[in-house]
DNA sequence: CTTCTGCAGAAGAGCGTGTTACGACACGC
């Protein structure tokens, strides 16, 4: 973990254990605020800690956060965090991730029942000390108790490329149900975040009730945990939770920006809206009279409503796409309009064959590249240090050039190009040497092993490998695996100014289990200059269609079309190819 | 805890749902 998430981590700590003991809201999300801050932070806080005014100068650090930031520079801790460990027993923070129980009910159940931990928790359920307590009825503690024990068998997130698929089968199958007109899916999973927490449905439809009896029998829930006449919420089979939201059909855009989130934007944005003396809600933007009871219920015309678009316009802000919608910058400012889509995708530049480990030969993986409509393919098939993976020996990458040769001989709508994707070995040299990878039309370099090396290593060999005059894309740069492993912890900065300047490009592995780069590198890597290539990294048939995930996280990170070498005309990118140095 | 307006003190997003006890509270987004 690099310093910045480390300390984040510790703020996120602290605003938990605060929760618990009852501290002030406000103070807590200020907490909350400096560890957000710390993510996205682009220099090293370690490097600027000395100087408070600095410090101070960062929006959202103010004299307490500098001092505990301080602290922990010089100890690897800081006054009020260690006090509130001492206190508060550190199993209760887990329990804070079980659905139900929020800070309120966690500190209760410490004070008045002595659970401390999941365990302690479980034992309270069973030998009935919680049902002594005051407000704690049958039905609460038979959540909880399940809550618990499915919290045991599921991660509390879910990949990208679990949730997508399901979103869009329930999508599909609730779009039947009569009366439905539309339903979409919302929230992190629109944001295209790499894990989801639970997904949201919003659907318009003219009889509510036989949405939601159709939502709550289908066939895969697992148990059904609210039904209302306009929500209703399950637990999927596949360990997801499912909430569906109806809402009128003119009220879609203020239900859409509300459940798309991110929390944060939608602060920022019902922030804007007060100053101009307006409200914003689920159900819309409307004038602010001074009634606190919602104007929607008063029957008072909104401003805006019916789509996300005139919101944004009534709030005078430039729509934000969803992929931007995480408060990183000032929301005035206008996002780029050339945002990268999936139409401006024309080539595949890194894919596997039954030569190494894919599945497809040549001219299958060639058929699937025509069939998305792709000027340009690459072939990169391993190189001799993944022998699991059945890497091509010097003997076998030459054959298999010649074997490229003749599959692209027979084409002439799609430029078949001949690479690999060669090992990065552990010092940033190259699995194969110049004079075979200099016979090849295109060089992906990726690091597979040696993946928990110190990151002042770790930086040094993508460095080496980015300026290595032969190499057009650094692979999957960090090597992560979402939920298995951290993968390498390059500083990203001096990585990517590094392949700036020798026109390399970093790949984003559409891979919905790497991602890598994520968005936040891609950010970095934009602000430093560098080139990003967007590949599926291809398998099979089916890999072609992580291109949307790649796509979402190239969004993300604010990825416009002209910076992605995937976009690019065959001409355009054959002159690159040539010329990197 | 931080920011902002005015230098000390206020303000900080807003709502539906479920549970429990019939108005209040906690939760989650």
């Amino acid at each position: 973990m690099t310093q910045n998430q480390e300390l984040a981590t510790r703020f996120e700590e602290l605003a938990a254990l605060m929760e618990i003991v009852g501290a002030n809201t406000f103070r807590v999300s200020a907490i909350r605020k400096v560890a957000r801050i710390l993510e996205d932070l682009d220099v090293d806080i370690t490097t600027i800690a000395h100087d408070t005014k600095e410090l101070k100068a960062i929006d959202g650090i103010g004299d307490g956060s500098a001092t505990k930031i301080q602290q922990w520079c010089e100890r690897g801790s800081f006054d009020d965090l260690d006090q509130l460990r001492e206190d508060v027993p550190e199993g209760l923070i887990d329990l804070l991730s079980i659905s139900g129980l929020g800070p309120k009910t966690v500190g209760r159940l410490w004070r008045e029942a002595d659970v401390t931990d999941r365990a302690t928790l479980k034992a309270a359920i069973d030998d009935g000390r919680l049902a002594n307590l005051p407000r704690m009825g049958a039905k609460t503690i038979a959540n909880i108790n399940e809550a618990l024990e499915f919290a045991q068998q599921h991660a509390d997130r879910t990949p990208l490329g679990v949730a997508m698929p399901l979103a869009e089968s329930l999508v599909e199958q609730l779009l039947q149900v009569k009366g439905v007109s539309s339903i979409q899916y919302a929230g992190s999973l629109r944001r295209g975040c790499e894990t989801i927490g639970d997904i949201d449905l919003l659907a318009v439809t003219e009889h509510p009730e036989a949405l939601v009896a159709a939502f709550t029998d289908e066939a895969h829930t697992l148990k059904v945990l609210a039904r209302g006449d306009t929500k209703a919420s399950i637990r999927h089979a596949l360990g997801v939770q499912v909430d569906l939201r109806i809402v009128e059909a003119d009220a879609v855009g203020g239900a859409l920006l509300y459940f798309t989130g991110s929390k944060e934007h939608n602060v920022l944005l019902r922030e804007r809206a007060r100053s101009r003396t307006t409200r914003l809600n689920e159900y819309g933007l409307f004038p602010d009279d001074g009634d606190d009871t919602p104007p929607q219920q008063r029957g008072i015309a909104p401003i805006a409503a019916a789509t996300e678009d005139e919101i944004y316009t009534a709030l005078e802000l430039p729509f934000h796409p969803p992929e931007l919608r995480e408060a990183r910058d000032d929301i005035t400012n206008e996002p780029a309009d050339d945002l990268i889509v999936r139409a401006d995708i024309g080539s595949d530049l890194h894919t596997h064959t039954t030569a190494s480990d894919g599945v497809l030969s040549i001219e299958e993986l060639v058929d699937e590249a025509r069939r998305r409509g792709y000027h340009t393919l690459a072939i990169t098939d391993h190189s001799p240090s993944q022998p699991q993976a059945n890497g091509l020996s010097i003997d076998r990458l030459l054959k298999h050039i010649k074997a490229i040769a003749q599959v692209a001989a027979n084409h002439q709508d799609i430029c078949v190009l001949a690479g690999t994707e060669v090992d990065i070995l552990s010092d940033g040299r190259l699995d194969y040497p110049d004079d075979v990878l200099s016979q090849l039309d295109l060089v992906v370099a990726s690091p597979h092993a040696a993946l928990r090396q110190d990151s002042n290593a770790a930086t040094e060999r993508l460095v080496r490998a980015a300026s290595h005059p032969l190499v057009h894309i650094i692979g999957h740069p960090t090597g992560r695996m979402i939920g298995r492993r951290p993968g390498l912890e390059p500083n990203m900065k001096v990585v990517a100014e590094a392949a700036a300047d020798h026109r390399t490009a970093l790949e984003i592995n559409a891979n919905p289990r790497r991602l890598d780069l994520g968005d936040k590198h891609v950010r970095i890597a934009i602000e430093s200059g560098a080139m990003i290539a967007i590949n599926t990294d291809a398998h099979t048939a089916e890999h072609f269609d992580f291109l949307r995930y790649g796509i979402l996280t190239g969004r993300r990170g604010g990825l416009t079309a002209p910076r992605c070498i995937n976009t690019w005309a065959n001409d355009t990118l054959m002159d690159w190819l040539k010329t990197s140095v």
